[in-house]
DNA sequence: TGTCATATTGTAGTAAAATTACTTAAATTG
DNA sequence: CAATTTAAGTAATTTTACTACAATATGACA
């Protein structure tokens, strides 16, 4: 993703002129109003001339003063007006709730545009060839393993979730081919994992990896689905990725449905109705 | 929020006049192209004059065209520009993900809005005063509790998750005053888990709901933390309410960890450390 | 069916906005 | 402290959006 204009405006001091930083101070202490306003009216609140507006525009790599606004408005109207702003200790309640949910629909945002379409194509394929299938996951992985787990076991195909190193392990190397093995890391650097990734390799399993690109156990897997950890906000990486990593499970269990077919709903329909006499009444599950 | 422009051109044909109509399924055939386009040349595109498409303009609530682009720009940039679609049986790959990412944000987004800060702020004092905390939660919402407990058993509460209904049960006889139990139910509706929180109560228990406002469960709780589903949309229903979910619980551990002031930071800085120690290099956790 | 009334669309002109080309001022460097 | 480069402004040009008005179409009713 092109880097958001507003970031840009609040950390440049190089590349923008004396003039042109007035005129970036102007916009900043009220966005939504430049986006509203002329050229002329905002030279004028810059005490700038008017091509001096446009020349700030174009070191902005924007055609002009109407592209340059539509990309402003386009980046307040993300939800995420000063993207990550990392919380802080005086915030209220109201203050790090706002900075949470805007990280993370930023960082779900961020997911859906990188992510490898092609990779999760061939993952959807493993996935409803496979014979068995495993989520590894250790920590804040571990739910998104059991989680995995709870939305897979409802397919035909057995399934588990394995949340400890040791079990992990064990389990990889009593893989078969024609199994799949999903690794959940955020890091993508524990060592026992990578370990794990090695063994299931030699095992014959298809070895899939929820991971940061580059890591050590992207590069010892078959299908990598990388999902690149923010830069900058190191406080919500766990929290972000995590979600980001549940939301991709989402669509490989969609993807594997639709494969499987129509004949295949009325088995989802029976679990459903099962689950529905534990209740009160109607619907889905807890 | 008032409501998306492009819906708003999908669903309507009244209200506009047949010129207009004709304006409309130009911007709808490609509505970036729109955004960049000069009144004169989108009246060419759609065969009328300019003074149409400014009608055209004003008859959806705008003030004319520019401001026509800016709304619609910013309802481009949201993410969400056809919210809600549902996943269809001959959708390709990139079809479903961006159906079900978008569905993922927007209910981030609502749930950002609709949010009871208030009960929020409450959870968070009771939370942080709380002699000891347990998370129940059963099927889908039970990763959910594995991964709340992940989250605050580095707090200096004792605190322990609960995925079975038995143990729920049994927890919930043992819990003493002072003790906050916060169960999560996407339905609300499970009856072990109403039962459950019946029983908590009955201990003396701070009883905290993390499910649908007006569900049997919502009605026997202190503190209600509801998150509305989405209407319409029953697929998602699973997915996006645990994802909100979540968010909510890194908002709660965020508040708890402000509560517990500076001199606590040293204590995460520790356990950091140590988690360091079992990966090829540095960061957080997994 | 013809006439009037209303609604819809278009034409032409105007004001405003953005951009260009050019000039002046400031800053940097040998 | 000249010479050259860079930054900023002035004024003219082009493009854009809008207004007022005219024309055409649509429809209701005698």
């Amino acid at each position: 993703m092109t880097t958001n204009i507003l970031d840009r405006l609040k950390s440049n001091p190089s590349c923008l002129s004396k003039s042109e930083r007035k005129v970036a101070q102007v916009i900043l202490n009220d966005p939504n109003k430049a986006i509203r306003s002329s050229i002329a009216s905002l030279a004028k609140s810059a005490d700038v001339s008017e091509p001096t507006v446009n020349r700030f525009c174009r070191s902005l790599d924007c055609t002009g003063f109407p592209d340059f606004k539509l990309k402003l408005a386009q980046c307040l109207a993300t939800g995420t007006p000063y993207v990550n702003r990392n919380v802080e200790p005086n915030d209220r309640v109201e203050d790090y709730t706002s900075k949470i949910f805007e990280a993370t629909m930023s960082a779900v945002s961020d997911a859906k545009r990188s992510i490898d379409i092609n990779a999760l194509s061939r993952t959807v394929d493993a996935l409803s060839q496979a014979r068995r299938i495993g989520f590894y996951g250790l920590g804040a992985s571990g739910s998104v393993a059991m989680d995995a787990h709870h939305k897979f076991f409802r397919l035909n195909t057995p399934c588990s979730a394995y949340t400890d190193a040791l079990q992990q392990r064990m389990a990889a190397a009593a893989a078969k081919p024609g199994d799949v093995v999903v690794i959940i890391s955020i890091t993508g650097r524990t060592i026992s994992l990578v370990e794990t990734a090695r063994i299931a390799r030699e095992s014959g399993a298809t070895v899939i990896a929820l991971t940061t690109p580059h890591s050590p156990l992207a590069e010892n897997c078959h299908i990598l689905l990388g999902v690149d950890s923010q830069e900058n906000t190191d406080i919500y990486i766990n929290m972000t990725s995590r979600i980001v990593y549940l939301t991709i499970l989402d669509v490989l269990a969609t993807g594997v449905t639709l494969k499987l077919g129509p004949e295949f709903q009325s088995h989802l329909k029976r679990i459903k109705t099962v689950l529905a006499e534990m209740r009160f009444s109607s619907s889905p599950t807890d």
